[in-house]
DNA sequence: AATGGTCAAGTCAGC
DNA sequence: GCTGACTTGACCATT
């Protein structure tokens, strides 16, 4: 049996709740968030026991879990508060073996010249550690980040993110990772800030067939995986493929399994955990555990 | 009950 | 300088 797990990211459509529910800003209250979180964590648990008996092994938790949490309107001890919950989300996610990852939104840039900015975005990294922190999960549960922004000067910004990230607390240090984006940084960018810095790289297909530095995905993984330290796990990687109804950039509305298994050929022999960033979510999920079951490189090979 | 404008956060291209 | 795309659903005020 192989290591290799398949996921998919925040949301399931099949069962019933929502685990990523949230309110305006304008309505904010101490209520209402313990209302709001304590249904996020209910349905994040039954989501997680749906993956676990699917064999879905790798899930991206929504960055909503705790609306507001790095907001100064949120003064609420929520990780006193849901302690319990959290350790017991933890339990689960160890006792099944799932891998974790989040995904900050595009907002949270630590190279950008504005120093509110990097603040702000230092508060909501520190906010997904300390979700990863209240579960115990280990090193391996990671928080993916792009580079950030160019502002008219990649060389300087690159710099700049490098000397962002060595300040950062160890708490956000062990868990950052940095993925290839669709615009700007490409996987040998990336590579460059991991020559510096040590930071593991996240190898996004999609957005190397956008913006490419022209490697095939075994030479991807052949420059990635190294990035990736023992206690870091096996590398993750995002899958996506074109939707072809739409525009360029868009990801498709299911998986074509087709493409998906001639990936897991040209991949061969690397172990990596695949996230599938793919609309209709655990309904893909589903069909690439079962593309994978004839791999020996997947947990749930047969 | 149905509808549709709007939502914490940034960057960048195109006017 | 300003607007809209990015990407997306869902919140919630209004009807």
């Amino acid at each position: 049996m192989g290591t290799m797990k398949i996921g998919y990211p925040c949301i399931n459509w099949t069962i019933g709740c929502k685990g990523n529910r949230t309110f305006r800003l304008r309505n904010y209250s101490e209520s209402r968030l313990i209302e709001t979180v304590q249904n996020n964590v209910d349905c994040l648990l039954e989501i997680l026991q749906f993956n676990a008996k699917h064999h879905i092994l790798f899930f991206r938790i929504t960055s909503d879990l705790v609306p507001f949490a790095s907001h100064p309107v949120c003064t609420f001890d929520w990780q006193g508060h849901f302690r319990a919950q959290f350790k017991q989300i933890g339990d689960f996610i160890r006792t099944a073996a799932i891998r974790i990852s989040v995904h900050p939104d595009q907002f949270i840039l630590i190279n950008t010249e504005d120093e509110e900015v990097v603040n702000r975005s230092i508060k909501e990294l520190a906010y997904h550690a300390q979700i990863l922190d209240s579960m115990a999960l280990d090193e391996t549960a990671k928080m993916q980040i792009h580079v950030g922004g160019v502002y008219g000067d990649k060389e300087r910004s690159m710099r700049r993110f490098i000397a962002r990230y060595e300040q950062l607390d160890q708490a956000i240090q062990r868990r950052l990772v940095i993925e290839n984006d669709d615009q700007r940084y490409t996987l040998q960018d990336c590579l460059r800030v991991n020559m510096e810095t040590g930071i593991p790289v996240l190898f996004d297909t999609f957005h190397h067939q956008l913006n490419s530095s022209g490697e095939e995905p075994v030479e991807a993984l052949t420059l990635i995986a190294p990035t990736w330290r023992h206690n870091d796990g096996v590398p993750m990687v995002d899958y996506s493929s074109q939707n072809r109804a739409d525009r360029k950039g868009k990801h498709a509305e299911s998986i074509d399994v087709h493409h998906f298994h001639q990936f897991l050929e040209a991949t061969k022999p690397f172990d990596f955990d695949i996230m599938l960033e793919i609309k209709d979510k655990e309904q893909s999920a589903l069909k690439a555990v079962e593309a994978a079951a004839r791999d020996e490189r997947f947990v749930t090979a047969s």
